[in-house]
DNA sequence: GTTGACCTTCCTATTGTGGGAAGGTGCAGA
DNA sequence: TCTGCACCTTCCCACAATAGGAAGGTCAAC
């Protein structure tokens, strides 16, 4: 099938396919005569791993190393275990931050009148009040792709 | 006094001090006559202003509306607050979409046992399941800056 | 003078994705 | 057969916000 339809099958778009392609994170689809890609029901499910594997918020980096180990028959379930606690650990740091910078901003607003009034304690704060953080380790900005 | 000491005590880097120039963000700032930048006690506060603003996770567009509000006497407190408001749906948005990846990470890592078998229920899903979203709107990939 | 710590501008890379141009291909209808 | 349209190809650009570094000027202490 054409690039299209895998694109429609697996929900990763054709660009992203190409792209993908060019940076090795999947091997180079078969060619047909006029230069075209094509595509089975096997790349399909590859890419379909993809795109779930990227819905969860792993890198591409992760993602090449989880389709390693997904086509390694011999592997051993503890990597990928550790891969996902890893990555785990990392969101749950990064929802911890976020949290934080809600209540903060939740105060704020709640703070403010928001009226025709100048007075405006959102402001007053921004101009004043350290962040307060809940982490110190450095967190990677990696986020959960768009919901479609 | 140099843009070092100005990074220093407002905790941009020199190098995002020049960079939010550039963009236009901040004013242009004076040069003293060997072509350094000069900067004063206002613009230190200015800037520890921006930072304070990142760190909750403003966009730069976002941070130069407060920017102009702030230096604004006339401004509505309701203009700032809507805008902290929409930030604020923004990441309690983002934050639900996070737990639900990890709520979905953390039930996989669960079912895996993680040893020398090559038997992975992470693996298995990722290459069936589809992924459950809690948001339907597009999300801005907006997020809190990295704790020091 | 020389050294070292500053400063300047300019270019590059990052991550993952989308947009679009320029040109080839395939198929359906007139 | 021609025409049009929907595909396909590669290649380049843009985004957001930041960091790294090169090449060269400046300042102050020794």
């Amino acid at each position: 099938m054409n690039i299209s339809m895998a694109a429609e099958q697996s929900g990763v778009s054709a660009k992203m396919i190409r792209y993908y392609e060019s940076i090795g994170l999947i091997e180079a689809a078969d060619r047909r005569d006029n230069g075209y890609r094509d595509y089975g029901d096997t790349e399909v499910a590859m890419l379909q791993f993809v795109r779930r594997t990227r819905d969860l918020g792993f890198s591409l980096d992760e993602v090449a190393s989880l389709l390693t180990l997904w086509r390694n028959r011999r592997r051993s379930s503890r990597e990928v275990r550790r891969l996902a606690e890893k990555h785990l650990a990392d969101i749950d740091a990064r929802i911890a931050d976020m949290r934080a910078v809600s209540r903060t901003l939740k105060r704020l607003v709640h703070a403010c009148h928001g009226d025709d009034r100048p007075e405006c304690p959102i402001l007053d704060d921004l101009a004043a009040t350290p962040v307060t953080t809940t982490t110190k380790h450095t967190r990677k900005p990696r986020r959960a792709r768009k919901a479609k």
